[in-house]
DNA sequence: CGAGCGCTTGATTGAGTTCAAAAATCGTGG
DNA sequence: CCACGATTTTTGAACTCAATCAAGCGCTCG
């Protein structure tokens, strides 16, 4: 059943009943993406928020170059999508493109209303994701403002523990700032550091 | 009168009457802060947002090293403060403190739920602050990310043309992740450059 | 008026980049 | 299921941008 993990979600978040949340999603959009699709094109206002139900996305931006910078990536559980974009129905500089085959589920804010009027617990719980948002990017700021490329990899490690086996190395060098090089020679600095302990 | 800007700033985002916004702030907390008084320590809970109705503030935060690091400058009809710790009730990990000195309006939560329910335009411009807000510091990644010292140096003075001025040369470099040094070298760069032209 | 702070400038160093090429891995069609 | 081409990762060498260290200048404010 597709919505499983997005009701297990939600009903570890929120207080929604079965009757209420298969109500609520009896129209709402699931779909299985495969590899390399992309959900959101820079340009576009972004009108969802993606559920990640199965796989792992990435939003990204590229610069004048068209060199590609991983803002963030979602793996399962992850909710991800250009807030201000939709917020302000502006174009999004960001690409979301699946990195896995993905299950994902569509969230609007018609959905997010609906919800609320349910269980008002559904509102504040948006505003809580928010807010661990903008924590989140807060503290990557103070990160690529005083880190070494071997600190930002390693508090990247423990951000997103198995992240290293499933996304490329070329991917995380982005997000971290730093060539695939550097990061091949990182791991090989951390790795031989390991092995003398 | 201390609550001229405030006023003006406040009824320039919403409709509310002079009544009504006299009402609202009869009991507000206003002060007259001397240069380098600190607002907000790291450790405590943030429980207001600053309006800087005169002055210039900044928010930063200090590595394991001591080192200081300037998140954001906050001149006049700023409003500056740490959402999430206010929101989660937790220790910030940042500092504000007066770089002039400055007149700072208290915003506290009860302020903003006072002020909805006369205007509901109030908490409509207060969450699209916060959606600026997000916007903006997700650019700021971006930058820090892709861009060169020179070109995170043009982006600041676009951002905030006249700091350059106010600001100690030192905090801006940090604020751009490069030190006094570099800032400076770039500063000859580009006014070599413009002279040419 | 002097001590200290901030800015500049120079010399040196170093972390990370770039360029190049080899090695490993992936993925797709036969 | 294998093989071949493409992509990704690793490694090496030279280079570059910005950091560090150090010295000197100028301003301000106590």
């Amino acid at each position: 059943m597709p919505l499983e993990n997005f009701k297990r979600y939600i009903q570890h978040h929120t207080q929604l009943s079965d009757t209420h949340f298969n109500e609520l999603t009896r129209n709402i959009r699931v779909e299985v993406v495969k590899k390399h699709t992309r959900l959101l094109n820079q340009g576009e206002v972004c009108r969802f928020s993606f559920f990640v139900s199965k796989g792992l996305l990435r939003l990204y931006t590229l610069d004048q170059q068209g060199k590609e910078f991983v803002i963030q990536f979602a793996p399962e559980d992850w909710i991800v999508g250009d807030r201000s974009s939709a917020y302000f129905n502006q174009a999004s500089d960001y690409f979301i493109d699946c990195i896995e085959d993905s299950e994902i589920v569509f969230i609007d804010k018609q959905l997010i209303d609906k919800a609320s009027d349910i269980d008002k617990n559904f509102r504040t719980y948006f505003d809580t994701l928010l807010h661990n948002h903008i924590r989140h990017i807060q503290k990557r700021i103070s990160f690529l403002l005083c880190a070494t490329a071997e600190q930002r990899y390693m508090e990247f490690v423990n951000l997103y523990p198995d992240l290293m086996l499933r996304a490329p190395q070329w991917m995380i060098a982005s997000y971290l700032g730093i060539t695939p090089e550097s990061l091949s020679r990182v791991r090989k600095e951390l790795a031989k550091k390991h092995f003398k302990l």
